[in-house]
DNA sequence: TGTACATCAGTGAACGCGCGTTCACTGATGTAC
DNA sequence: TGTACATCAGTGAACGCGCGTTCACTGATGTAC
């Protein structure tokens, strides 16, 4: 698994990784492999299942830090985006093989936001409680949530580190849009224009 | 190029043909291939300029029957997503390569986006003038909306026939939230919470 | 404490296969004089 | 109208390569009696 880690990047999904590259990153003989993992995609797997407990992890730290001084969103935003800022393999692998790959690769990748999805949502219902708001279709904010960071994340991987702070901002905003979409909805009920 | 949309598929991606193989459904001679394009890299970023063409059409036609007797947004939600329902590959690919590939790839992608955002923010100004609200940000809002129906798209693709609706509806739902809140954070400006 | 056996990560050699790319060539169609 | 030449899509054969997978084997570590 390291050594699958270590060949991965902007330019190398997993799906395109071969066993023989792998095992020569590793320094085993090409058969050893198969000790191991079955193929390929087992490995995908269990790669895609710890970057989803250390993604949730990330998150659930970062909203210790958030309630305590700042915006819950901005903290958790920054928290995901410094993450894949340090080159974070793991949540690099999440956020991009979601589309492509077998569909074993593909359920993994969608089990793992799901969770998030589930953690997020009785975030979002703790804090409207907080603030006194009422939420419109608490699962559905949290999946537009997950989904719009994790797509805009994909497209921030390849970008120099200068643009991030930038990026960063914009994500704030896009989330901040959702969320008072919601609570307004909340109020007004869903408009049918 | 025909040949290559016939191979693509919910498990096949564009970057994962091999040159061979497109010339084998194409019924010519593997070297013949390269009387067309220098490398399968050029023949994908062709696909994916074809693809945004025809995107933006389908959204267009969407947009004119959308003003006449329904709402905006669900007309051109339901318009995206009934074009994907009909399998048009074209789109299949440009929703699905943009975060694997070459940059060339990646760059293809993200410049047919960024026509269709910048159509979208058009329209989005367009229709807060018509409703006599105020706009949060409309390029930010563009790209929120784009980015959130493509992804949510994406994992559409895999779908069985019989989850369309169910998924068409909560992406209405979803750009709904986003557009509420661009609005209504144009009354009351950006919070810090 | 000693002996027999099981488990298991790792090995080197070999296999057949599909791949991208090259070569010199063909034959149809268009163009200039 | 006829002739010479250019252009260009397509060809068959061949190349070397990296691939996934198999085989029978090794040697260290753990376990039972």
């Amino acid at each position: 698994m390291t050594a699958a880690l270590k060949l991965v990047g902007p330019h190398r999904s997993v799906s395109s990784l071969s066993l023989r590259e792998v095992a020569r990153e590793a320094g085993i003989a090409p058969n050893s492999f198969y000790r191991q993992f079955r193929d390929m995609d087992e490995l995908a797997v269990a790669l895609i299942e710890r970057a989803g407990a250390s993604l949730r992890q990330i998150i659930g730290e970062a909203r210790q830090r958030a309630t305590a001084d700042r915006s819950v969103v901005r903290g958790s935003v920054e928290a995901f985006m410094e993450q894949l800022h340090t080159d974070d393999r793991l949540l690099q692998i999440l956020l991009r093989e979601g589309t492509v790959g077998s569909s074993a690769f593909k359920q993994a990748v969608d089990k793992q936001l799901n969770f998030f999805e589930e953690e997020l949502k009785l975030d979002l219902i703790r804090l409207a409680e907080a603030n006194k708001t009422g939420l419109f279709e608490p699962a559905l904010t949290a999946k537009a949530i997950t989904r719009l960071v994790f797509t805009m994340g994909a497209t921030a991987m390849d970008l120099p580190q200068d643009k991030y702070t930038e990026l960063t901002e914009q994500v704030v905003l896009m989330v901040r849009m959702i969320v008072t979409g919601t609570q307004t909805l909340a109020v007004t009920g869903s408009p049918d224009r």
